[in-house]
RNA sequence: GUCCCCAUCGUCUAGAGGCCUAGGACACCACCCUUUCACGGUGGCGACCGGGGUUCGAACCCCCGUGGGGACGCCA
């Protein structure tokens, strides 16, 4: 049989960074092995799900660079097949009705609790046979074997052993006709052909109940993989409140979406001492069953250090659409200032983010906002800043080419000429040209201003020296 | 409380009994390069949770402890 596994959300939400790393494991998984990966709406819970959500969850995986090859299906709309699974199991006394109000069963767990024992239902109705009755409370449970164990082998996780006498019977149905969680998974697995179950390790402990199911139904079992959780920097949960955890919002910080995934990648699985992987390199090279088993904390500092390898190595031009997204939303006028991919090579080895790149790229769409006093003291109100400024004007004007290079050649000639080390040429004209005395190579950041502008500047920076004495 | 799982530098990890004086990467520090800031280069700091076994030999195997996480819903 071929392949197959899926990515199955709760619509509740936007895809959340864990949610994205499982994506993208089932996904490389699927690839490698050269199978399909489907996407499942788990849409069960109508009070919270939402169609927006979905469509986060789709654009989030888009953004991220893959989709799925099958789907979305949607939990809502195969709910006759649900029905239908849980008549036969009620018809082959695999299951049955029960009819505890929420209030007796929490009595129940109480008392097993007091009891020193793991809180669960007692299977009152389990072998009464009484007559079926419409009740409000009426709920479908399924009848878990009492004897034995449940084992499996997790491709992280090892070897999983279960006693069943530790399981209760769980509520397959509830009483308001909708399919419960550890139901409906089994039935759309097996339905859709799943092979192999990849999933947060948040579930392990479902997986003997649902194999217990599949046992019942007579369905394959398929081999589950139960990936770590990630942790925040301090080993705590990842929380809205104090860590970004939608993959938009690593959009929104400057990150592109190949190194989210290259940094998800490394985070628990590792091929060696490589650190940068191609999304084909992924593909290939993944294993889930070579995946960590203990839980990694998220580390932002190492992911902004592999967004810069892209951002230095990628091709400026596959950069351009992600910067330009950024520009815009530092709401800088494309229009009015260079080629965004000449900023990008300006730029890329001085930032980590492409939000940050924006920042530092405004200064070649919109005017100088404020001059450095420190700046301006230090490099233009000198003795040589006037004539420096003055033979670069020149220089500029009568260059033939707007070039980085030629540029680079009008400094150094400034230089030889007033016979001053390369700084004192540099840092008046970068003052000029930015007001701080940080920039790119002064010729790059020449160039981006455009020969009108650079001139412009300089005559501003000349009304800033001091006439020598 | 009960059950399940986990445990190598601050972080991500290599390591599948001798190759380990424990390797790489991020971060940090120093130096070099240099027109600023960076990039880059070189070097440094830095870990096998504890205790028992097994073995000629253990980071690797076993047991106990400790610590951490997860689950115990008519949520998924």
């Amino acid at each position: 049989m071929s392949f197959r596994t899926r990515f199955a959300p709760s619509p509740t939400g936007f895809l959340h960074i864990g949610g994205a790393r499982t994506a993208l494991y089932a996904w490389l998984e699927a690839r490698r092995q050269g199978g399909e990966f489907v996407l499942r709406i788990e849409d069960t819970d109508r009070e919270r799900s939402t169609d927006a959500a979905v469509q986060a969850i789709i654009d989030g995986m888009a953004w991220l660079g893959f989709s799925a090859d099958e789907g979305p299906y949607y939990q809502t709309q195969r709910l006759d097949r649900y029905r239908e699974v849980a008549q036969q199991l009620l018809d082959d006394g695999k299951a049955y009705y029960a009819y505890e109000s929420k209030e007796e069963i929490d009595a129940m767990r109480e008392a097993a609790r007091a009891a020193g024992e793991k809180p669960r239902y007692n299977g009152y109705y389990r072998d009464r046979n009484e007559p079926y009755r419409d009740d409000p409370n009426r709920v479908i449970r399924f009848k878990t074997p009492h004897a034995g164990t449940v084992v499996f082998e997790d491709k992280v996780k090892g070897r999983i052993e279960i006693a069943n006498a530790e399981l209760d019977d769980l509520v397959i149905f509830r009483s308001d006709g909708y399919p419960t969680y550890n139901f409906a998974v089994v039935v759309d697995d097996w339905d859709m052909g799943i092979t192999e179950v990849i999933r947060g390790d948040d579930h392990v402990n479902n997986t003997p109940r649902q194999i217990n199911i599949y046992h019942a139904l007579g369905a394959p079992v398929p081999t589950f993989a139960h990936l770590p959780m990630i942790l925040d920097k301090d080993g705590k949960k990842l929380s809205k409140r104090t860590n970004a955890v939608s993959v938009m919002d690593y959009r929104e910080q400057g990150f592109l979406p190949h190194a989210v995934c290259n940094y998800l990648v490394r985070l628990g699985w590792s091929h060696g001492d490589q650190e940068i992987f191609s999304m084909g390199e992924m593909a290939s090279l993944f294993d889930v069953a070579d995946v960590h088993k203990a839980a990694s904390r998220f580390d932002v500092e190492k992911l902004a250090w592999l967004n810069q390898q892209y951002l230095k190595n990628d091709e400026p031009a596959a950069l351009v659409p992600e910067f330009t997204w950024h520009l815009q939303r530092a709401g800088i006028d494309l229009a009015a200032g260079p080629d965004p991919a000449d900023v990008i090579v300006a730029l890329r080895e001085r930032v980590h983010t492409l939000k940050e790149m924006a920042e530092s790229a405004r200064i070649w769409y919109a005017p100088v906002a404020e001059w450095d006093p420190k700046a301006v003291h230090k490099h233009l109100e000198t003795a040589t800043a006037p004539a420096v400024l003055k033979a670069a004007r020149e220089a500029l004007l009568a260059l033939p080419q707007w070039q980085p290079e030629p540029i680079h050649e009008v400094v150094k000639q400034v230089a030889e000429k007033l016979e001053l080390g390369m700084g004192k040429v540099a840092q008046p004209l970068r003052v000029a040209m930015t007001g701080t005395q940080v920039s790119p190579s002064i010729d790059y950041t020449v160039f981006l201003c455009g020969r009108e502008r650079a001139i412009q500047r300089i005559d501003a920076a000349l009304e800033r020296t001091q006439p020598a004495a």
